[in-house]
DNA sequence: TCAGACATGTAAGTCGTTACATGATTCA
DNA sequence: TGAATCATGTAACGACTTACATGTCTGA
């Protein structure tokens, strides 16, 4: 049956940019979109190739630079696939969360075994709430001066685009938004959660005098 | 190097309760766990497997009903494995997101295709809330009366337990929870995300005349 | 009697990561 | 000169899903 191949329509994405080479893409997606998208070279590359071999994109071999190098460029067809992902239903994200599992299955342990799991979680959490909350700021004042900052502009290229051209910088802050919203939600439920496990461990202190 | 297999851990954790088979264990899993854990039977089966030749779990032909059944129990050597386990730091979740991979490259055609993709996302998160909901509901009418939903009584065995053994359903509601606070901060991260979108919208019509 | 639940499994394929392997260029 | 960055790729593995395959028992 016919799968998802994300990384195929990543990639396709990416090249309605401007075309890039393999390491240009890892760079695209880990400067812009690593919150919430990764791609390793053991992917990437096979997938361009594969990509060539359905006639999605064509490789050319760049010789400006002494560098061997492999510039990939989306094909009219590649578009075509591009839009008709787009406008695909998109699969509810996954349903797999690890820390859930865990908290959940510590329940046979004991609570105090679940609680230490929250705050284990709870820092993890916090950290990540200040690094978005960096990004944020860099982005913000970026917002502000119009202008790309400069880890951006090196991977989308343009460091003043005219006429609403910076909807990049615009899109780039709001994903990010969805992340701090997200880890939010969490620290949120965490102290819920706390405050739940530990009235259970009073009530049953007592029960058991 | 060593992985995670992640399902090997579930399994064993859920073998903490009682001895079940694999078809049990896949119907505990979509009884309480669904929200955050999938187990397909085509991996179920295949690990359970590996989980006996591992010595973590036993197998043992279970011939009281007329039908072929295969019932584990976990080991003393799968106990420990558990809690080593649990002991373990718990890597970060996936940070692959479908939607938002979707919502960032539609900027390439339009705002307004972006605007679309978060009116569909929407009316998805709504319903899953209306869901949730649904079930914390039950969950909280059970932990009034001090008993288990019937169909969780049937997978966890026990409908009335004594002396705090109900912490499962405490647990079950907790991760629920944890689900309705992220389902609410996507819904939140939306609206602010379209007005977002609409100004720009707006700014751009403005600049052009 | 027949639908629905019980019950177990295999084969093929997809997706992705990690480790390995290699080498050129630039700049301090 | 040597570290950092640029640059491309393969091999092996791991984890999981889907589709396929097969059969039994229970109760309306």
């Amino acid at each position: 049956m016919a799968r998802k191949r994300k990384t195929w329509y990543a990639i396709l994405g990416l090249l309605m940019w401007k075309p890039m080479s393999g390491y240009d893409l890892k760079k695209m997606v880990e400067m812009a979109l690593s919150h919430f998208w990764s791609e390793s070279y053991g992917n990437l590359f096979p997938t361009l190739g594969a990509l060539v071999d359905a006639g999605l994109a064509s490789r050319r071999e760049d010789t400006t630079s002494g560098r061997r190098r492999h510039v990939y460029t989306i094909t009219v067809k590649g578009r075509r696939a591009f839009e008709r992902w787009l406008a695909e239903p998109t699969d509810p994200p996954q349903t797999r969360n690890e820390f859930l599992l865990k908290f959940f299955l510590s329940s046979r342990r004991s609570l105090d075994e679940s609680i230490a799991l929250l705050e284990v979680y709870r820092a993890q959490q916090r950290e990540r709430l200040a690094e978005y909350k960096e990004s944020e700021a860099v982005l913000e004042s970026a917002a502000r001066s119009r202008q790309m900052p400069e880890s951006l502009a090196s991977v989308f290229g343009t460091r003043r685009p005219g006429r609403g051209g910076e909807n990049e910088l615009l899109l780039i802050y709001l994903t990010l938004r969805h992340g701090v919203h997200a880890v939010e939600a969490r620290l949120a439920w965490i102290d819920e959660a706390l405050r739940a496990l530990r009235a259970r461990k009073q009530r049953q202190r007592k029960e058991r005098t």
